[in-house]
RNA sequence: GGCCCGAUGGCGGAGUGGUGACGCAGCGGACUGCAAAUCCGUGCACCCGAGUUCGAUUCUCGGUCGGGCCUCCA
């Protein structure tokens, strides 16, 4: 199946091909580590997790290298630092186990690697030497920038025109800087703050001039996919590609170029209402991981999402569907008889939709259009059971389960997802409670079944009757 | 001011030059002691104007509205 990737350079969709399929690299920009990071900052986590997945799946999994930095040298983690009286990288290691928990939380992957600045000072500054070795850059006053008149393309990512940018430019022109456009390479410290050493003085890299060092450092320049937000593309990603470029790595930095569009967290009176939902570390608290991954993905990753409180509760219940079609085809199964199960069963239309599925995944990550097929595989897997075909619901089963899974869903047990919340006290409990309503029940003893239902209710919980016994699930936490 | 993107039903959100997916919510019915779930059925939309075309939601232009970037925000 052919991967077609949106490029934002070449602004088309394009099929995809790896310079090498047997080392296939992405990259993408991380987070400043310096607090916990907001559901926005996992829009890209959770959008390049997906097509790091889909690239294993199409390549092996040895054979996709995928990098995502970590930006741990920043003045917010410099401020953060002296107000605590801590070295920085306490402040950075402590919010970057708090970020790899949270992106776990949400299904992503680890990525092969999580460069940081940190360790990479001494590319940085091999790269800075290249870049003035190649008239691409001049220091003055202690800093080192980069000379943009030394790139002709400069502009060309983010579809700028340099007079253009310039004539509208709000912003002071620093003196030492011979054009407008020129950027920060190497600066010096301020006093007090970390400093790392230089030919050109002690202090500190610029920001742009990191992930290249990085990119460089850990899978090499050029690269297959360089991804992150769309808010990136201009100056960061314009400035990576000009440095990459005029170091001496050729005329292509990145053979495609994913930008996600950006996430709009509305406005700030719904952000007080709500608490700390915006942060993942809190929502986590209050959704299962998958549903808040569903919920990124819900919308086409390079369309605009805007975050609210609305979209993560229908994320909930489409899972909830999924994992009660999956729940009810157990059942089903667990009823048939050991010599009646078929392996190698058939079903023409789930197939059919396991495959629109897949299309929709390859052709530039099309999630919502993914999902639908999702639902298809479900009504088959359900028909499928109502009908006691057997070798159906075996086969349909197996589609949905390898299709949502390839997307990061339903793995988890059913059970586990109706019923995580509970722990052991809470289950024996409502197993006991349970029992006693099933008595009533027999008894046709309505008041009492309907008091012991408002029991388990006031425990959070759901029971739901059906011919073969009751079943019960954790209700909604908010 | 410059550049870019978007506008689809109550909400979210795909897609297409020729009966407008999918999900959530709603309505009617079946099932159920009741409820939940499930099943059957059902209502509801392509911002405005002009152009191209046999035909436009889809292409082109203009307008309106919304969003983003131009500041080391993913």
């Amino acid at each position: 199946m052919t991967l077609s990737l949106y490029d934002t350079l070449s602004r088309a969709k394009r099929p995809f091909a790896p310079r090498d399929p047997d080392r296939v690299t992405l990259y993408v920009c991380g987070p400043t580590v310096y607090n916990y990071a907001h559901i926005g900052n996992f829009r890209p986590v959770v959008v390049f997790d997906l097509l790091f997945r889909l690239l294993r799946d199409l390549y092996g999994e040895d054979a996709v290298l995928y990098a995502a930095n970590v930006t741990d040298v920043d003045d917010k983690i410099n401020r953060k630092a002296a107000e605590e009286g801590v070295p920085i990288a306490t402040i950075s290691n402590r919010y970057l186990d708090a970020y790899n928990a949270d992106a776990a939380a949400l299904g992503a992957l680890r990525p092969t690697f999580q460069p940081r600045v940190t360790e990479t000072m001494d590319a940085i500054v091999k790269m800075i030497g290249d870049l003035v070795a190649n008239n691409a850059a001049y220091a003055a006053e202690g800093h080192v920038l980069f000379d943009t008149q030394a790139f002709a393309d400069y502009g060309k990512l983010s579809g700028r025109a340099m007079d253009e940018m310039i004539a509208g430019a709000r912003v002071d022109v620093a003196p030492y800087k011979r054009h407008p456009a020129d950027f920060v390479l190497w600066k010096p410290s301020k006093p007090g703050e970390p400093e790392w050493q230089s030919p050109w003085g002690d202090g500190r890299p610029g920001w742009h001039i990191e992930c290249s060092a990085m990119i460089e450092q850990a899978l090499g320049l050029p690269i297959d996919i360089h991804g992150g937000g769309i808010d990136l593309v201009f100056p960061h990603h314009e400035n990576e590609l000009a440095q990459g470029v005029c170091a001496g790595h050729g005329p292509e930095y990145a053979h495609v170029w994913m930008h996600n569009g950006f996430l709009n967290m509305g406005d700030e009176k719904m952000s007080k209402s709500l608490g700390n939902v915006a942060l993942a570390h809190d929502l986590r608290q209050q959704y299962p991981g998958e549903a808040i991954r569903w919920a990124l993905l819900a919308g086409h990753y390079r369309q605009p999402l805007e975050w609210t409180g609305e979209l993560i509760e229908p994320a909930k219940s489409a899972l909830d569907r999924l994992y009660r079609v999956l729940d009810d085809s157990e059942r089903f199964l667990a009823g048939v008889p050991t010599s009646a199960r078929a392996s190698g069963g058939e079903h023409r239309g789930a197939v059919m939709a396991y495959d629109a599925e897949m299309a929709a995944l390859h052709d530039d990550l099309n999630t919502p259009l993914a999902f639908a097929g999702l639902f298809q595989l479900a009504d088959y897997l359900r028909s499928a059971a109502m009908g006691k075909d057997v070798a159906g619901v075996e086969r349909a089963r197996a589609l949905l389960l390898e299709a949502a899974q390839l997307m990061g869903f339903l793995t988890s047990e059913p059970q586990a997802w109706f019923q995580g919340g509970a722990d052991e006290g809470l289950k024996a409990r409502v197993e006991a409670l349970i029992a006693e309503r099933h008595t009533a029940r027999t008894d046709k003893n309505w008041p009492e079944a309907d008091r012991i239902r408002a029991e388990l209710s006031a425990l959070n919980v759901e029971v739901m009757d059906s011919p073969t016994g009751a079943t019960w699930r954790i209700k909604e936490q908010a």
